[in-house]
RNA sequence: GGGCGAAUAGCUCAGCCGGUUCAGAGCGCCUGCCUUACACGCAGGAAGUCGGGGGUUCGAAUCCCUCUUCGCCCACCA
């Protein structure tokens, strides 16, 4: 309390410090008054094995920004954090560390691999919770949840044989997406599609009966060793006499037949399809329809396999690939080869290129579970910041397709199913425990040797991080949760998949807003990643500048809908305005800090409070900014528009508060006016509402301040200080015109000060006159002698002879510069630079 | 191929349900200041026909059309 304040913030003096206060004070758990409303975020779980990343920085404050608001606002907050197992992503890298040892999981066996994991993620998986501290984050830490804790491992058993039991999983022999480097399927959004420019072959396949050719258009020519068949549209002129027909494959000896298929786009390529259904979707259905063989030419690495030719085992497939046209080349079969841009998949974990694969895995039924979600969008009970965002979420819903669930991982959820051993029965059976014996017969079991997409577990959060399928007070009294705040990335990994599990389990959306921020990007728009080495580390930020700096920079820098773009190279620009602001905050509070020694008297309330009659015209108009600068800031953080917010919080903190009044009230300070009591008292109070508009954005400078500011009990905290309210009785519009004015006055007369080359002290004289009732003048005047004094001006005489606002500007020179009204002194003086 | 977003001062971006914050902020730049809170600061200043073109309107950065250039999402045209 009485220690000097350093004159430069030291966030590293502070932080971690403060930090630990509130957690000792239990300031981060949901209040238990009864009256007060929940207000609930569950934290998008960072990867057990993730460093804090900028988008982590940014996805967290602006949680952390919008709880604090609502804590301050009296709600019973709770925001819940967690990690996630993320069972590909982690499984990769504890794959890695293992081949640096020159070993592979296999080596190890899947019992002593996973204890492997669990090793690595117990010493990875507290870092990043660590990491949030450092940020400032107010989560709710004693309820912190794993997605693959006993508790959630519990709740995706429940949800798994729940929807088993309603027929909503089925298991299925069907083309999924498959990583040939990770050896497992991938669902369709974990494949992503991209753009490249390849080739597309034409590829002769000789007609049996000896009497020509058809000509067959591919991407993958290594794939026609597993053809079985040839497809043309049944109504294409050119290909009528071939349908029915039968073609010898090339580099087999296989006869296939040519068929008739309306999938068939007869504008596409040469209008005649190879079909492989085993290594491609569309094939798959056609060979259905058509009943034909399924031939796998590949192993699970993309080599060639057994059912291929001999002398193409265990090639890989692109050297498949140039071995087949060398040979269809050679031939004579090869008709040419075009340039082809197309789309095709990446695994998003490793990058390799997609392997459509047909394999027999798990999958949920998606369509009766859209229908609801899709209603809740609908009649409103789902929202999306930015609005447009809903219009992707319901395309996505009206086209679902059903989900692969299944990963031939070991590292995750495995899949609650067992088959029984016994011959005679072989009944399959999905069990909320784990069973060793047959219920039926007996007979010995085996498990499902998958395990779950780490999304299975993560649609669920909103619901096992309270503690379903239990009912548990948590879950009675948080859900449903109020805001989701998350990246737009994962709206259908994920949001959409809570969304859709909450009204099955709980029969209710899990959140009522969805609010998508945007993406942290480099100045060249890359998004900020370690592989392109450009991103910048948020503890290196929080190092060199504090927290508070980094969180208003994210903050500022998010207007809703848009990236956040920051200089790598330039770390000291891109997060100097926080810093700045930081350090502003805290020299206003220094300064006004060491004018509060005495009693400062209230505003209102008491007996001794200040009558509005003793305040000055600044007075009025701080107090006046004041209140809208509340109204400004509380409007912008309900709608979520955090950096309307910190700018409107900004603007008075900085051009109101500290050039202004600030200024303004040093005579009164120090003696040479009367009102210092008064002067004190505004100051106090608007500095007051300042840091508690600020808190939620920057709330360890602010805490710092706020405690010591006079009055505070011990132990009081601004973390749940009150949200200010406008007070009506204060608001003065007039004053603010009328000030807004004497500034324009003032910076005019500086201007002309500067044009004029006129000295400190003995410059510029000002004749002013007020218009309004005389208290107005009267403090008008003071105001105006104020700011001639700090303008250098000499500040003469005024009058109130006339009505009307009416400055007189004079120089050295004693060239008179009467101005008609206080808003056009500007023009004044542009008349007066001319003569 | 379908859908969406963005183009505003040298840089990074606000503003965008039409007209008193309308051309803004921060950084950078120029001038003068270590004025007893802050040089991470203070005061002043230069700087943009709001991507091009057309339209609606009394009036458009803001609404409509079109073009150009970027970016994103979705997609079983082999």
């Amino acid at each position: 309390m009485s220690e000097p304040l350093a004159p430069q913030y030291n966030p590293q003096a502070i932080e971690s410090e403060l930090y630990r206060f509130w957690k000792q004070r239990g300031l981060f758990g949901p209040s238990d008054a009864p009256a007060a409303a929940p207000y609930v975020i569950i934290m998008p779980p960072p990867n057990v094995t993730a460093v804090l990343h900028m988008g982590h920085g940014l996805n967290n404050t602006i949680q952390d920004v919008l709880v604090r608001f609502e804590r301050m606002r009296g709600r019973a907050t709770l925001w819940v954090p967690g990690t996630d197992h993320a069972g590909i992503a982690t499984q990769n890298v504890v794959e890695r560390l293992l081949a640096k040892e020159g070993r592979t999981r296999f080596d190890l066996g899947r019992e002593p691999f996973i204890e492997r994991v669990w090793e690595y993620v117990h010493e990875t998986g507290p870092v990043i919770l660590r990491q949030l501290e450092a940020l400032g984050c107010s989560a709710d830490w004693s309820r912190t949840y794993f997605t693959f804790n006993d508790a959630l491992s519990r709740a995706v058993r429940e949800a798994f044989v729940t929807l088993y039991e309603k027929g909503l999983i089925y298991r299925g022999h069907y083309i999924i997406n498959w990583c040939p480097r990770c050896l497992t399927a991938l669902s369709n959004e974990e494949a992503e599609k991209e753009e490249e420019d390849g080739r597309i072959w034409r590829l002769h396949y000789p007609l049996a009966d000896g009497s020509g050719h058809v000509t067959v258009a591919t991407t993958r020519p290594e794939t026609m060793l597993g053809d079985s068949g040839v497809a043309v549209h049944p109504d294409d002129q050119r290909y009528q006499r071939l349908i029915g027909q039968v073609v010898r494959l090339p580099l087999t000896d296989r006869l296939i037949p040519i068929v008739a298929d309306e999938a068939v786009d007869p504008a596409f390529g040469t209008g005649a399809v190879k079909v492989t259904p085993a290594h491609d979707l569309l094939d798959f259905e056609i060979g259905k329809r058509h009943g034909l063989a399924s031939i796998d030419v590949m192993t699970p690495e993309a080599r060639m396999s057994l059912a291929a030719p001999e002398r193409f085992h265990g090639l890989d497939r692109y050297d498949a690939r140039r071995r087949v046209v060398e040979e269809f080349e050679r031939l004579g079969l090869l008709e040419g080869v075009d340039q082809h841009r197309h789309a095709v998949g990446h695994c998003y974990r490793c990058d390799t290129v997609i392997e459509p694969r047909l394999s027999e895995q798990w999958f949920v039924k998606m369509a009766p579970l859209a229908k609801p979600a899709l209603d809740a969008y609908r009649d409103g009970r789902l929202r999306f910041v930015p609005e447009r965002r809903g219009d992707e979420y319901a395309r996505w819903m009206e086209n679902i397709r059903d989900w692969c669930i299944s990963r031939q991982l070991w590292w995750g959820h495995r899949i609650p199913v067992w088959y029984c051993q016994a011959e005679r029965c072989g009944k399959m059976i999905a069990s909320r425990t784990d069973i060793d014996r047959c219920p039926d017969c007996g007979g010995p079991v085996r498990q499902d040797e998958d395990v779950l997409d780490t999304w299975f577990s993560s649609q669920l959060v909103p619901l096992s991080s309270l503690g379903w399928p239990d009912l548990t007070p948590d879950l009675d009294r948080f859900y449903p949760g109020h805001t989701m705040v998350t990246a737009p990335e994962i709206l259908f990994f994920w949001v959409a998949r809570m969304v859709m599990a909450g009204l099955e389990f709980r029969g209710n959306v899990p959140f009522s807003t969805v609010y998508l921020h945007g993406t942290v990007r480099d100045t060249q728009h890359r998004k900020m990643s370690k592989s392109l080495g450009n991103g910048i580390d948020p503890l290196d930020v929080i190092g060199l500048y504090g927290a508070d700096a980094l969180r208003y920079t994210l903050v500022a820098g998010s207007a809703v809908g848009t990236d956040v773009i920051l200089d790598p190279d330039d770390i000291e620009t891109s997060f100097a305005p926080g810093r700045n602001f930081a350090n502003k905050l805290w020299n206003a509070g220094r300064f006004i800090l060491s004018n509060l020694q005495g009693p400062v008297r209230p505003l209102a309330g008491t007996r001794n409070a200040v009558r509005s009659s003793e305040l000055a015209l600044a007075d009025r108009w701080i107090i006046a900014r004041c209140d809208a600068t509340i109204a400004e800031v509380t409007e912008a953080l309900e709608r979520f528009r955090l950096n309307e917010a910190a700018a409107a919080a900004y603007r008075f903190v900085w051009s109101d508060l500290a050039d202004w009044y600030i200024e303004q009230i040093k005579p009164r300070l120090i003696g040479e006016q009367p009102g210092g009591d008064v002067a004190r008292a505004v100051a106090a109070q608007t500095f007051d509402v300042a840091l508690r508009l600020l808190h939620p954005v920057m709330p360890f400078v602010t805490e710092t301040l706020w405690q010591r500011l006079p009055g505070r009990p011990a132990g009081a905290c601004i973390s749940v200080a009150p949200w200010p309210s406008v007070d009506r009785r204060a608001a003065n519009p007039s004053a603010v015109e009328q000030f807004d004015a004497l500034q324009e006055l003032v910076s005019a007369v500086r201007a002309l000060r500067g044009e004029y080359g006129v000295q400190p002290g003995k410059g510029v004289e000002v004749w002013v006159t007020a218009r309004g009732p005389s208290d107005v003048f009267d403090a008008e005047r003071d105001t105006v002698q104020r700011l001639a004094k700090i303008s250098d001006l000499r500040f003469d005489q005024a009058t109130r002879s006339r009505v009307g606002a009416h400055a007189v500007l004079r120089d050295g020179t004693g060239v008179f510069m009467p101005a008609e009204g206080v808003f056009d002194v500007g023009r004044e003086a542009e008349r007066l630079r001319k003569e």
